[in-house]
DNA sequence: TATTTGATGTGAAACAAATCACAAAATATG
DNA sequence: CATATTTTGTGATTTGTTTCACATCAAATA
């Protein structure tokens, strides 16, 4: 029944978070309209990518015109259901979902977390800005708010419990902090982040770069980020 | 001079950090031996791709008899170079920098946070086990720890100029958590964490998976995670 | 209004990554 | 000791992604 199932973000999803990023910053410095090459140059990536991902998401700009800011953001609010607002829960008060449950930035997205999930919720309370519950009000608390995705930052060692529990109240997708390779249903979509990882491949490149300095054989180390 | 220098994880890395974890879980159940299908099935890839990362990676096992796990982990010990201990420092003793300092797992794995910055370092000095330096002593204590690799969690609009200090200092490697583009010396790899696209990513494939659910046309909204 | 110019949008081509398929090798078996 | 079996390792094939190249369109210009 419960099985691996695994997702990536794909490059092009990424890509579009760049541009939207990028634009959102030109919009507040007053500029109204890009080019695939201005927009490219700021991110970093060639503008028939630019051009090749508005396409992918269905965004068309006008001929010789470029493309209107405005215009684009609105189109990718709706891509990302930006108009409405985002019912996230977050398991696990440790220090790491505790910083999570303060990052301002989640709601600067209309992206709030309504509720936190820890095995001692008195522990954390009092720090806490989010009412923090007791891991048996899971499900009445999904259920009564809706929550469709969860942030899982609690120790590796209950994690796979936990995200038992999770998709049991109904939960659809979980960004996933704990290094663990959840087991579930196929229609629930993760997303792992390894903090650890993400270090060690620093590192790992790191290392390579001053082995091999000088930037030659770099094609075979390194992928230029296509993202 | 300054110049947008991108760099992906490859997923044949990525995959090269799901078996070692898979592995070192093994070992700890006291497996010795696995097959590149047994790998695959634990970690959802197929046993192709195992054999095929391994290969990259000049890793060999034995024809019929599998691989031993001791001497596929030592391997990878000396890939990702775990041998020895790794400094880093981090910046920005926030919420999220605070987490972060206090996050074991770094040092389980051999990277250690030996120092820690901020602009007022007095605020967070009671709650850290880590010295928290000022700013200006970032040079000075880099120098002497002969860092290479530095976590960066300052807020967005001090991102660029913290990177470039940082370059200045001599760091080779970012982790970066703050939702900007850094422009680096082609010389420097960065690894973006944006933990807002994370969430925003599954809320997305939640929100197509709940639209043409059924699962049909998965294939079009979804990659299966190959990584 | 006709012509030139400049940027988009997208098939085609090139490139990269994953899967397939099978030879090679090591072990087990009769 | 020869044969069968099982698993690795890797070219060949397929699939997916990025880059190229150019037709298309909109605006500017004469």
């Amino acid at each position: 029944m419960k099985q691996i199932t695994k997702y990536v973000i794909k490059n092009s999803l990424k890509r579009i978070f760049l541009y939207r990023a990028c634009l959102a910053r030109l919009k507040m410095m007053g500029v109204e309209k890009v080019f695939s090459y201005t927009l490219a140059n700021d991110t970093g990536v060639t503008p028939d990518q630019v051009r090749k991902d508005f396409s992918e998401f269905g965004i068309r700009g006008n001929k010789r015109g470029g493309y209107e800011i405005s215009d684009l953001l609105e189109k990718m609010e709706n891509i990302f259901h930006r108009n409405k607002d985002h019912n996230i829960v977050l398991i696990g008060m440790g220090n790491l979902g505790l910083a999570l449950s303060k990052y301002s930035k989640f709601v600067q997205r209309n992206m709030n977390i309504v509720a936190t999930f820890d095995i001692d919720p008195f522990k954390q309370k009092i720090r806490s800005d989010i009412p923090v519950y007791s891991m048996s009000r899971l499900k009445e608390i999904i259920d009564r708010f809706r929550i469709k995705v969860a942030i899982l930052a609690v120790p590796e060692i209950s994690a796979q419990q936990v995200s038992d529990e999770l998709v049991r109240a109904g939960i659809k997708g979980i960004v996933n902090f704990a290094p663990v390779l959840l087991k579930v249903p196929p229609e629930v979509v993760i997303n792992n982040v390894n903090l650890c990882d993400e270090l060690e491949s620093v590192i790992y490149y790191v290392h390579k770069l001053m082995q091999d300095e000088g930037l030659k054989n770099l094609e075979i180390l390194y992928k230029d980020m296509k993202y």
